[in-house]
Formats: structure tokens, sequence, C-alpha cells
RNA sequence: GCGGGGAUCGCCUAGCCUGGUAGGGCGUAGGAUUGCUAAUCCUAUGUCCGCAAGGACACGGGGGUUCAAAUCCCCCUCCCCGCGCCA
């Protein structure tokens, strides 16, 4: 959400956004329903005035013993009115909610701006990309001839997308998770495991309602969604709180599988374990003073980074023009790790600062002292590790003529001094 | 799942029975007083609209009754105690 004094101050710095992230929005549509809102509140607070005036007059009357049956008569009539123009404030509110919800997020000054992901720059590169004296094989051939992965079981069992890891591949898999939550342990995080199902007011504080149908599962008859992510869980733990300025920045590291309807990717990604339904994901999730937000944006950048780096697993960082970027990030990075079986980068960490878009929709606010203004805090959140996607660029990268698997050096002290699978 | 008790401003709490402007304490800020500090006293301290004056809203959420609801009625959520069931 907006801060919607700008509807009213700055419509062009909007129109500027929606026209850059290429989004089709009624903005009139918005722009005259906040108006509306602004009459509505000032009829009928006039009119709550005036049956406030009279309440207590009468108050005073039967307190005094006087006849009242004249002025309950006028204050019927001034209460059935105030009713009746409420029920239309109602209606408009409808409305301007509904608008107000799906607008997107402003765009920072250092974003490209550009359509589609053409329009992304590249910030810089790490690491040399492997060369191989033998015919390089994707993850797919690659974890099937050693059993690791069962995707034509998981088909019949769940569906396209989904997978059964096996023996070595789930030690593997454990060891990344352990090792991630060590990483960021060390550099300050509180490891948090949120709930994976969480409701409806919770889920629209992270994700826009559009997104809704694309992405997140629904729990039938309850008001239960499947997380698409721990920050949705993690941003909603603290809606509605005042958070102690001194506090801040709080940063925590979460853990917990994703769930993801990837409804609109048909035909992308369509084999193996890069584009799946669930996978588990370690997140960077950081409530911040508005005034550190971008120090922190680039500070959970750096630390994605080194956790590549100690993975050898060469990358390049990309910042996102305005079409590519979600809805709710102001500013976003990738990582694309180098997917040796594929002869390309593919993302693997998204880092965004979302500002205060989804801490107004959340009532996130933070102020130093009690007697301070509170304002919004902003919230920030980046991958470590979405596991089904560095798994295959661990298989395809670190795979040995004989068609095993290396074990990058940080993990083998977690697969008990094992080298290779 | 059953029975009982709860949810009020950042924190704690009064008010609910008997409907009529939500009061106090802590914390915090400013001021007064004072060698300094502490203590004491005064003022301010939720959200929204407004340049302001001012006003409205706010008692877990949603309905209802009423001229008027923190207060009465109904539904829901969560927390605590006891019982039941259970990995």
């Amino acid at each position: 959400m907006l801060d919607p004094k700008l509807f009213k101050t700055s419509p062009q710095i909007i129109r500027d956004m929606l026209r850059s992230r290429a989004v089709d929005f009624d903005l009139d549509a918005l722009i005259s329903s906040d108006q509306k809102r602004r009459e509505f509140i000032l009829k009928t607070e006039e009119m709550r005035k005036k049956r406030n005036q009279m309440a207590q007059e009468i108050s005073q009357k039967k307190k005094a013993g006087g006849d009242t049956s004249q002025i309950l008569a006028e204050m019927k009539s001034v209460s059935s009115d105030l009713a009746r123009l409420e029920a239309e404030q109602q209606d408009n509110e409808g409305i301007y909610s509904k608008l107000a919800l799906t607008i997107p997020n402003l765009i920072h000054d250092s974003v490209p701006i550009g359509t589609d992901e053409g329009a992304n720059q590249e910030t810089r590169r790490w690491g040399e990309i492997p060369s191989f004296d033998h015919a390089i094989k994707n993850h797919i051939d690659i974890s099937e001839s050693l059993g690791l992965i069962d995707l034509q079981r998981a088909a019949k069992v769940a569906g396209a997308r989904f997978y059964y890891l096996k023996d070595k591949l789930v030690m593997l898999n454990q060891s990344l998770i352990r090792y991630g939550l060590d990483f960021l342990s060390e550099k300050g995080y509180r490891p948090v495991q949120p709930p994976y199902m969480i409701n409806r007011e919770s889920m629209e504080g992270a994700v826009i309602a559009d997104d809704f149908e694309e992405v997140i599962y629904k729990v039938q008859d309850e008001d239960l969604y499947m997380i698409g992510t721990s920050e949705h869980a993690i941003a909603a733990m603290m809606s509605g709180e005042i958070l102690d300025g001194m506090d801040l920045p709080l940063r925590y590291a979460g853990i917990s599988p994703c769930f993801r309807k990837e409804a609109g990717a048909h035909g992308r990604d369509q084999k193996g374990i890069f584009r799946v339904h669930q996978f588990e994901k370690i997140e960077q999730f950081v409530f911040s003073s508005p005034d550190e937000s971008w120090k922190e944006h680039e500070r959970m950048l750096r630390v994605s980074e080194e956790f590549y780096q100690n993975l050898e697993i060469p990358h390049r960082v990309m910042l996102l023009s305005s079409g590519d970027m979600g809805k709710v990030s102001a500013k976003t990075y990738d990582i694309e790790a180098w997917m040796a079986g594929q002869n390309s980068y593919r993302e693997v960490v998204s880092c965004s600062n979302c500002l205060d878009y989804q801490s107004r929709r959340l009532k996130i606010r933070c102020r130093e002292k009690t007697n301070e203004e509170t304002r919004y805090v902003h919230t920030l959140n980046s991958t470590l590790i979405a596991t089904s996607r560095i798994l295959a660029s661990i298989m395809e990268n670190f795979q040995t003529k004989d068609g095993h698997i290396r074990i990058p050096g940080v993990l083998q002290s977690y697969m008990g001094d094992q080298k290779e699978i």
C-alpha cells in the first residue's frame, strides 16, 4: 500500500511508476474514490458531531427530569440519515480499498526502466565458469542415473513439478539448510520457523490480491493459505505492532517449505527440480528503520553473495528493471547462479526492499521514544537458499567425469566428511 | 471436543452488574523546584480528517437491540485454568 497522501499530492509520481512497470491500472478511479472517501469522512464526521451533541443534551435533560420526546424524535432522524450515509461511504470504501491494495509499489531512482528482463543490468560477476573435459549432463540426468530424484513416481502421486528426493541428496539438502542457518546465525540473524499456513488477512499483507491466483494454494474450507515463502509469515508476525526503534534492525533467518502454484509458468523449466511446487527456503527477512533500509538492502545482498562464494558457485548479480520487478518491491537484485547443464545463469536469489509497502498493509510501525510520532518500518527480504535450485546448481557444476557429484567444501563436514556422492 | 475465566491507549489497570464525554498508574518527553543526581509537582503522550481552530473514531473482530453500547444480546478469533482425546 502506498501513502494515500500521494494520490492527492503527487499523482504524477504514481503515473510514472505505472508506466515504468508497464502495469495496467485505473489510477483515475483510485484518485476519485480517494477524493470521495475524504468527502464522506468530512460529511459523516459532521453528522456524528451533531449526534454526539444531541446525545449529551438528552442525557442532561433526562437527569433534570425534562421532556425529551421532541429531541428524541429529532435524534432518531439524524441517526437514520447517518446510517444511510455510512452505507454509501462503505460502498465507496470497498472500491477504494480494492484499488489501493492492488496498486504496485513506487520504484527507486536507481532502477533501470524497461518492460522486461531485457532491461536488467548486470552489477557484477563472481567465479570461473567450470569447464569439463567430458560431455556435460544436466541435473535431471545426473540425479536419475544416481537414483537421487524420482520425478516419475512424484508425477504419479502428486502431479507435475513434484519430486522425491532420495538417499544422499536428502542429506545434502539437510546439510545445505543446516549450513545456511549456521551461516546466518553467525551474522546475527535469529532463526525462525514460521507457520506454513496463514490466514487471508496476513497473506494479504505480503502479497497483492491479484497474485494469489497464480501463486498461492488455499486450504479448502479454512481461512488458511499455504505460504509461498517464509517472508509472508514473518512479515505478518509483527502485524499491528509498534516496534521499539532501538531494537531495529530485526534480522530473521526464516526456514520453511514453500508452496507455489506456478500457474503462469506453463512450458517453462518443465523438467527437473528447477521450477517446482514445493521446496525449502532459507530467507533473510529484515524489519528496518525507514532511514536505514537502503543500507540494509545492500548488506543483505552481500550476505547472499558471500554464501554463494563459500559454496564455490559462480554467479552474477542482476539489478532488475522496472518491468521485471515484483509489485511489492521498490528495488530488487537477483543473484543468478551458473547452471552448467543449461550453460546459463539462472535465478537463485531475489533481494528486495519493499520500503513501507508491506508495513502499511500490516500496520507495523516503530518509534524510538514512546511520545514520538510512529513511522512505518521498512521490510526487506532476500533468499539465501532455495533448496531445489541450489541442489540443481550443485549437481550440474560439481559433476565429475564418472557421473558423480563433488560436495562443496563447506558442506563436507555436514556430510560426515564425505567428498562425493 | 466439553466446562469455567479473560482480551480496554507502548506496558499495567478501573469502568461492564445498574447503557449517557474511557479514568488512573508505569514508561517516555517537556517544564517547575533543587550544588549534581534522585524524589516531588505541572503539562503532554492511540488513530484519522484538517494549515489551524476544531472534530470524529478507538475498549479482540463482526453483526444486532437502542435516540444512544466498553457496558445488553448473538456469532467468530485468540489467551488462561480444569477435563477429554491425541503424534
